[in-house]
DNA sequence: CGGATATAGTTGTATATGTAACTTTGGTCC
DNA sequence: GGACCAAAGTTACATATACAACTATATCCG
């Protein structure tokens, strides 16, 4: 077997390092359903014997994909491959291809990007006047190729002019419009939806496949700059954070011995 | 300064790991307020001295919190407090009950409130031992009469042994255990489903109708305290935030006039 | 057979060390 | 003054090594 480094990076910066190398190879495997759930993934050891890495760059990678919820960890007994009913922060507002792009490779098809005239709704939201143009854009956001997130988004040409100007594969439009129109408002509501055909197709999932449909509205300048709805297939994994309150325990009762 | 090993691990489990002992001291100096947004952190050099811990050890700690969103590093600059006003949404998450009250006439149907042996998943994710009982309820949450939200939960009885005892049409689980159990720590996950036949005839809902279902995980005292599903029709308003950022405000020109 | 014990294998933590890449700063030279 | 270069300080990656903690299995002994 062995196929380390079989995918080099989709970026020309160089080989990607020995840990991520690592990592890859192992969700590689569980993506391509070699090892279903509960697999008994290669000891340490034994990585370290595949793919010529020491030992502590192999648990590196192993350790951060425990923590991104790919695997689970047994001390004494060894690694598995966890459910994939475990997180993905999507309600994480930072942009889309970040969180993608720390689990795998970020790639989107751009299936819509022009200028049109909206439905009445969309304007009513986007507090334009009637009869005004507005930019359009449809995105699909790929995790390692697999459909991710459908994006569809409409944006108030007043807030960011050079919408239509910008190439969306290579800059997220959350990343453009976060420089363009610096923000100043966020308002999002969340549902859950069987979304139509049309975004069964895009995100290539089955027809009684529940989505999670985040709505999103951004003000930018006392405008509406972007109303945005982001469609998220339900059965792979979702929005999980923890919050650590500090439960109150004194923040320095005792010092230091410093030697 | 130095407040190194001052939060002493919640749980009696021994003492901390001593990366885990930095990143405390971080993240309880940014909570704290003691560092703003932007400020400039200490170099890994400087925490080793302050901590004592190797280099490597400090730099798990710093990357993590990075990976976590708590700093944000530069190459050959320095590591700063990340801004996570971004993020905020999540904590919004926690008063879901409130939510309901807010809207009209609170009501509740128990299904569900003993003692019981938990399935393993349930045990594990509880952390409690193996053959160990816990309590287990289950409540129809209604808005005016109508079903709004099906609760199934599970509660450590080394948490809050008196959970049996309390009349769940007075005072919600997640108000007792607030009091009984002080949150020290959540977790949630979000999920799009199509609920199950038992689930659909407690909510009173059709076969096609997708939920939003929500996974929650509380610790209190460093153990698991209790673990929810909260069931929620996909049509109905589930969580609505919107997020004012001080947009008057410039950016913070001048970061930090650090000495 | 049953139980205690030793052993091998696994993951978790910690350190010491080295190299590389990047940024800022300061100085030198023209 | 301007361009170039060197040095210091920073983070990032990788290795070798060691010990601790835990699990499962095999073995020995009564």
């Amino acid at each position: 077997m062995s196929g380390f480094a079989s995918a080099p990076p989709p970026d020309a910066s160089g080989p990607a390092p020995l840990y991520r190398q690592v990592k890859d190879y192992v969700r590689r495997s569980i993506l391509a359903g070699d090892w279903p759930v509960d697999h008994r993934v290669p000891s340490e050891s034994e990585l370290v014997r595949l793919s010529g890495a020491s030992r502590m760059t192999v648990h590196r990678a192993l350790r951060e994909l425990k923590d991104e919820g790919w695997l689970r960890r047994v001390q004494g007994q060894g690694t598995f491959v966890a459910d994939r009913r475990a997180r993905l922060d999507l309600l994480e507002i930072r942009n889309i291809a970040d969180t993608i792009r720390s689990r795998g490779a970020y790639s989107c098809d751009v299936v819509l990007h022009e200028r049109s005239l909206a439905p009445p709704d969309i304007v009513e939201e986007l507090e334009s006047g009637r009869g005004v143009q507005l930019f359009h854009s449809r995105l699909v956001h790929r995790l390692d190729g697999a459909p991710f997130q459908l994006e569809d988004r409409w944006v108030n040409p007043a807030a960011a002019p050079d919408y239509l100007g910008v190439d969306l594969t290579r800059q997220t439009p959350n990343e453009y419009l976060m420089r363009a129109a610096p923000l100043s408002e966020v308002e999002h509501r969340l549902e859950a939806v069987l979304p139509g055909p049309l975004e069964q197709e895009l995100l290539g999932i089955g027809r009684r496949q529940p989505c999670l449909l985040l709505h999103r509205r951004t003000w930018s300048r006392g405008r509406v700059a972007s109303r945005a709805w982001l469609t998220h297939p339900g059965d792979r994994f979702y929005l999980a954070t923890r919050f650590a309150h500090d439960a109150g325990l004194p923040l320095s009762p005792e010092p230091e011995p410093e030697p």
